[in-house]
RNA sequence: GGAGAGGUACCGAAGUGGCCAUAACGGGCCCGACUCGAAAUCGGGUUGGUGGCCAAAAGCCGCCACGUGGGUUCGAAUCCCACCCUCUCCGCCA
C-alpha cells in the first residue's frame, strides 16, 4: 500500500514513476474518492463536535423542559451523523479497495522495460559443463534413479503432484537442512517454522490479496487459506507491532511447503517437477530501518547466491525490468540456475526490497529514536532456495553417461556420506 | 464438542449509562531535585490513528480507538447481537 499523504500531494510525480509499470492503476479513483471523503469527514466531525458538547451540557442541565428539548434538538444532530457515517463507510470501503489493488512504485535503479526480455543480466557465474554426451532432463534422470513417481503422485492428487522417494525424498530434506543451517550458521538469520495455514487478513497484509486470490487454496468452512511462500506467514508475525531501533534488523529464515493453483500458467512447465500445486521452499524474510533496505537487499541476494555456489550450479542474476516486476516489488532480483538437461534457466530465487508496501498494509513500524513518532520498516524477502528447480538443477548439472548422478560435496554429510545416487 | 471466566496504556489492574480515557491505583521506564555517588524519598513525564488551519515541520483546534464489527441511546468501556482471541474444567483425539 500506498501512503495517501503521498499520493494526494505527489500526485504528478507518482503518475510519472507509476507509467513505467505499463499497467492501469486506480490512481485517479483513489484521488477522487479521498477528496469526497476528507469532505464529508470535515462536516461529520463537526457534528460530532456539537454532539458531545451538548451531551455533556444535558448530563448537568437540572431543568427537564430544557433537557427533552436539547434532546430532541441532539436526536436530529445524531440522524445526520449516521446519514454521513454511512456514506463514508462506502466510500472508505471503496478506497481502501483502490488502495490495496494500487501496485507499489518501481525504484529507480529498476531498469526500463515493456516485458520480460527486458529483464537484464547483471552477473553470470559458475561454469556450465560441456558433455560428451546428451544431458538428459531430470524426469528421464530421476526414473532411472527410482526417486520419483510421476504416475502415482498423479494417481492420489491429480495433474502438477508428484511423489519424491528413496534417495530422492532425501535428497530434498539434505537440500533444506543445508540451506538453513548455511542461512542460520554463516548468514545469521533465526529459523522459523511457520502455520502453513492462515487468515485471509496476511494475504491482505503481504499483497497476495485482493488482486491475486486465484492462485490460493482455501478452506470451504474457515476462514484459512494455505500460505503459497513462507513470506506469507513470518512477514505477518509482527502485525501491528512497534520495534525499537536497536531490535532492527531482524532477519528470518524458514522452510515451508508452498500451495499454488498455478491457474495462470495451466497448460505450462507440465512436465517434470519444475512448477507443482505443492511445492518445498526455503525463504528468507527481514525487517530493516527504510536508510538501510537497499544494502539488504544486496546482502539477501548474496546470501541467496550462496547457495548456488555452494552447490557448484551455474546461475545469472538478473535485475527485474519495470514491466515484469510483482505488484509488491520496488525492487527485485531473480536468480537462475542453468538446467543442461531442460535446456533453461530455472528461476530459483527471486529477492526483493518492498520497502514500506507490505510494512504499511501489515502496520509494521519501529521508533528512530526512543520518543519518536514511529515510522514503518522496510520488510525484504529472498528465497534461499525454491527446492524442486534446485534438485533439478542438482540432478542434471550432476548426471554422468551412465545416468549416474554426481553430488554436490556440500550435501555429502547431508546424505550420510553418500557421493553418488545410482541407477537401479 | 460442552460448561465457565476473561480481553482497558509498556506490565498488572479499577471502572455496571454522563462527575472514568487528559484512563484511578500499583509497577516499570525517562527527566529533574536531594547525594561525593548510589539506594531510599520527593516532583514531573510516558498510547496510537486521523482531519482542518496548511504543501511540509512546529503549533493550535477537532474526530476516532477500552479484542473486532454492528446495534440501542441525546450520550456506551458500561446495555444488546455477531465474530475473534486467551485461560480453567469436562469430553474426544495424533
Amino acid at each position: 500500500m500506498l501512503d495517501i499523504k503521498l499520493i494526494r500531494h505527489d500526485t504528478e510525480s507518482l503518475r510519472k514513476k507509476l507509467e513505467r509499470l505499463h499497467c492501469e492503476t486506480p490512481l485517479d479513483l483513489i484521488l477522487e474518492r479521498d477528496a469526497r471523503r476528507r469532505d464529508l469527514l470535515v462536516k461529520v466531525e463537526e457534528l460530532k463536535s456539537e454532539r458531545n458538547r451538548v451531551s455533556k451540557e444535558i448530563s448537568r442541565e437540572a431543568d427537564s423542559s430544557h433537557r427533552e428539548m436539547r434532546i430532541a434538538e441532539m436526536r436530529d444532530v445524531g440522524d445526520a451523523i449516521a446519514q454521513y457515517d454511512m456514506e463514508i463507510r462506502a466510500l472508505d470501503a471503496s478506497l481502501n479497495d483502490a488502495m490495496l489493488r494500487m501496485p507499489n512504485v518501481p525504484h529507480e535503479s529498476a531498469p526500463d522495460g515493456l516485458s520480460e526480455a527486458d529483464n537484464v543480466v547483471i552477473r553470470n557465474t559458475g561454469v556450465q559443463r560441456s558433455f560428451d554426451f546428451e544431458p538428459k532432463p531430470h524426469w528421464e534422470l530421476a526414473e532411472r534413479l527410482g526417486i520419483i513417481d510421476f504416475e502415482r503422485g498423479v494417481k492420489i492428487s491429480g495433474t502438477r503432484f508428484y511423489i519424491l522417494k528413496g534417495q530422492g525424498a532425501r535428497l530434498q530434506r539434505a537440500l533444506i537442512a543445508f540451506m538453513l543451517d548455511q542461512h542460520v550458521k554463516c548468514h545469521g538469520y533465526t529459523e522459523i517454522y511457520p502455520p502453513y495455514m492462515v487468515r485471509s487478513e496476511c494475504m491482505i497484509g503481504t499483497g497476495q490479496l485482493p488482486k491475486f486470490g486465484d492462485n490460493l487454496y482455501r478452506d470451504a468452512e474457515d476462514d484459512f487459506m494455505l500460505i503459497p511462500t513462507a513470506e506469507v506467514p513470518v512477514t505477518n508475525m509482527h502485525a501491528g507491532e512497534i520495534f525499537d531501533k536497536e531490535q532492527l534488523p531482524l532477519r528470518y529464515v524458514a522452510y515451508s511447503a508452498c500451495f499454488r493453483r498455478e491457474k495462470m500458467s495451466a497448460g505450462r512447465d507440465v512436465r517434470g517437477i519444475k512448477r507443482g500445486h505443492q511445492f518445498d521452499k526455503v525463504e528468507m524474510v527481514t525487517f530493516v530501518d527504510p536508510a538501510e533496505s537497499y544494502d539488504e537487499l544486496e546482502s539477501l541476494l548474496r546470501d541467496a547466491e550462496s547457495i548456488c555456489a555452494d552447490l557448484g550450479l551455474p546461475y545469472r542474476v538478473l535485475n527485474i525490468c519495470t514491466a515484469d516486476l510483482s505488484f509488491t516489488a520496488a525492487k527485485k532480483y531473480d536468480i537462475e540456475v542453468w538446467a543442461p538437461g531442460c535446456n533453461e534457466w530455472l528461476e530459483v530465487s527471486s529477492c526483493s526490497n518492498f520497502e514500506a508496501f507490505q510494512a504499511r498494509r501489515t502496520q509494521i513500524r519501529f521508533r528512530p529514536e526512543p520518543k519518536a513518532k514511529p515510522q514503518f520498516v522496510h520488510t525484504l524477502n529472498g528465497s534461499g532456495l525454491g527446492l524442486p528447480r534446485t534438485l533439478i538443477a542438482v540432478l542434471e548439472n550432476g548426471q554422468e553417461a551412465d545416468g549416474s548422478v554426481t553430488l554436490p560435496d556440500a550435501l555429502v554429510p547431508y546424505m550420510g556420506g553418500l557421493k553418488r545416487l545410482e541407477p537401479h
